[in-house]
DNA sequence: CCTCCAAAAGTGAACGTTCACTCACATTCA
DNA sequence: TGAATGTGAGTGAACGTTCACTTTTGGAGG
């Protein structure tokens, strides 16, 4: 037989680059099929329908950037965990921005369906900042709240990015956001 | 003749209802004709197409909240002013959940397509960072990561509530959420 | 005050197009 | 040889939009 790994990663790329250009609902299977170099049909040798290549796409690279962001666990005292939190986000947006904005752009449906498990980063940075709070270093009460901040100062720079209002790799920045999560866990 | 005006109301609620719950090309017209209770062929007599009733909800809607955001310029000092703008737009928020989550969903596909001119809600917060910088008041160097920062700390607490990682009205948070932007402008 | 009418507003069946998906058949390789 | 993989014309359903027609209405003319 051919190389089925082989057609599977073009269609992961063809599909990649278009829903996160286009969007998911405004990308045709025609035009996957076309991107990718390959029939209509031989699509659906690989995967069931089009949710299911979505879906297969988003929960299989937000679980494995949740199991990534896990191992943060293994530094030591918040102030170095953000610090290593916001090193891992950008460096995996630099690494491919086309991932990432799929992962930001599908995540509104993706999540409304319950794909809310463990493997999921924002568990995994939630359960960070509670335990941190527990070792009293966090004076932000609310965990919850903390939990949106932080995240909104990691993604909103991706986003800037973007709509063209910021330039360059994000990598550089993430000494300076991690700061301003700390200081906004700790007024 | 019969009142327009109240049939654009129903047309206007229904769309906010599905397009910000379901998504607007997951919405048909047919639904949004059932929804609002109204005929198919009605709604081309207010608008030219489902995309001009999108465009006109989301311009419409985004425009005046810049126009409001723009009364927080006769507040004076920064300080205060950021205490202004996150009690507007968490009150804008709490005032229409429905009409803040629909104008987060689909500007994605509104500024790509280049609707980025000086009503815009980014662009005079933006302004107001860089008359803050020049008058002293911003340690941070980069007016761009400043604006997308202070962009996070505001929008991601109202996506939060979205997943039902949050609960409750925003606006009480609002001076916690302002103090956090000031010191993140102000290591 | 009533009558009538043109224009505004409402209707829903019908239209052509596009969509996701299928299937009978071809090709490849262990 | 047969199982895996690739192909693309074909299929029915759903989509946005149109249009011939009905209903409603404010106001002009008697």
């Amino acid at each position: 037989m051919r190389d089925a790994s082989h057609t599977r990663q073009k269609i992961h790329r063809a599909a990649l680059d278009l829903f996160s250009s286009r969007g998911v609902a405004e990308t045709s299977v025609r035009d996957l099929a076309q991107a990718a170099g390959i029939a209509e049909g031989t699509l659906y040798r690989h995967y069931a329908s089009k949710d299911d290549l979505v879906a297969d796409l988003f929960l299989s690279n937000y679980a494995a950037f949740a199991e990534r962001l896990r191992t943060v666990r293994a530094v030591a005292g918040l102030r170095a965990r953000l610090d290593a939190v916001a090193a891992l986000v950008f460096g995996f947006h630099d690494a491919d921005p086309t991932l990432f904005r799929f992962l930001l752009l599908v995540q509104h449906q993706a999540l409304a369906r319950g794909g809310d498990g463990d493997d999921n980063p924002v568990t995994v940075l939630r359960a960070m900042i509670l335990e941190a709070q527990a070792a009293g270093e966090v004076t932000m009460t609310d965990p919850d709240l903390a939990c949106a901040l932080v995240l909104g100062l990691l993604l909103q720079p991706a986003t800037a990015l973007v709509y063209g209002r910021l330039s360059g790799p994000l990598l550089p920045l993430s000494s300076t956001v991690a700061a301003a999560c700390w200081r906004t866990l700790n007024p």
